[in-house]
DNA sequence: ATGCATGAGGG
DNA sequence: CCTCATGCATC
């Protein structure tokens, strides 16, 4: 099989943002696609108004060619994991699930058939363009007896469920003063740095350069950027009125782990268990790690991280990529 | 800007 | 062990 190389690159690069000299400014001036990753993100939102008037001429959206692949590598999985006769329910069953989730997203259909042939239970999951048939509406699952395996020992549920309304005002709300601090907080001067430090005037405690950016990019649970919006508003009044920087203290003492680096076929796998196995058991675990060569832990924290991931506000959803 | 990690809190 | 809020280390 293939070979992961979870080697831990040293380190070169340092953009660290002015954190002892104000005269840092703006900086940010980042740039991605530094990972070169295949699968940034599998989602598939995005609007697509199809007229209903146009003929059958062939799935050939990139919407459609983007669920393609998700099911394949559903697919893929599933029949990996027709080898552990003990898990196949669960798998399958999830895999089932998450396709018709991703399916709610674009005007797709997805029939998904069950067939035992040889004690070997395939999924196969049938795409349908509403422009292209006379739509076979998506049959639901009838997980009949069937799937329910002895030792299956099913977790929990898999929600994956997205938490608020991306068109919630208070969502619209959220991302509107996000745009407007990181404006209000250049002019100021101030950099991500900076602020996550003077944070600790109006709230007690500082806060990390990480945090500042993630609640300018809301890459944080909605729950949390509410939390952190108050916070940060009183602070940007503040400053605004003092108008220049007031920096605070500064402790630099720092030493942790050295960060893993999962290599890129590695991340590949993990996504594909992630799809149709979010939250996998210990025992699972164990296995992924062992066939990735890989800690065990280092496993888990990524499924944790994952999940995490999938419940950040602009994760995933119809936010454009509101690059600069 | 983001990946992997830590720790508190809940079960 | 998980979720969640957070952040060091690193791209």
């Amino acid at each position: 099989m293939d070979f992961e190389q979870y080697s831990n690159s040293a380190g070169q690069q340092q953009q660290q943002q002015g954190a002892n000299g104000a005269s840092n400014g703006t900086s940010q001036a980042s740039e991605q696609g530094r990972e070169g990753s295949p699968l940034r993100s599998p989602t598939v939102a995005m609007s697509m108004k199809s007229p209903r008037s146009q003929p059958a001429s062939g799935p050939n959206d990139q919407q459609h060619k983007d669920l393609t692949a998700q099911v394949a590598a559903a697919l893929q999985y599933s029949q990996y994991a027709a080898a552990n006769p003990s898990q196949i329910p669960v798998h399958v069953i999830a895999a089932h699930q998450n396709l018709q989730q991703a399916a709610g997203r674009i005007p797709v259909a997805v029939t998904t058939s069950f067939q035992m042939a040889n004690g070997s239970p395939t999924l196969t999951p049938t795409l349908v363009h509403p422009n292209l048939t006379s739509l076979s509406s998506p049959q639901s699952f009838q997980p009949s007896g069937v799937i329910q395996a002895p030792g299956a020992a099913h977790p929990k549920n898999i929600p994956i469920t997205a938490q608020v309304d991306p068109e919630s005002p208070e969502v619209k709300n959220l991302e509107a003063f996000a745009v407007s601090f990181k404006s209000r907080r250049v002019k100021l001067g101030y950099t991500q740095t900076n602020v996550g430090q003077a944070l600790a005037s109006v709230h007690g405690t500082n806060f990390s350069q990480t945090t500042i950016c993630r609640f300018e990019n809301l890459q944080l649970s909605y729950k949390n950027a509410q939390k952190l919006k108050p916070i940060l508003e009183k602070w940007l009044e503040e400053a605004e009125k003092q108008g220049a920087i007031q920096h605070e203290e500064e402790s630099m003492e720092r030493h942790r782990k050295r960060r893993t680096t999962i290599g890129m076929s590695a991340k590949e796998r993990l996504e594909q268990h992630f799809q149709v196995q979010p939250k996998p058991s210990s025992s699972d675990i164990t296995k992924v790690a062992d066939s990735l060569n890989l800690d065990k832990e280092v496993i888990r924290v990524w499924f944790c991280n994952r999940r995490q991931r999938e419940k950040r506000v602009r994760a995933s959803l119809g936010g454009s990529p509101e690059k600069e």
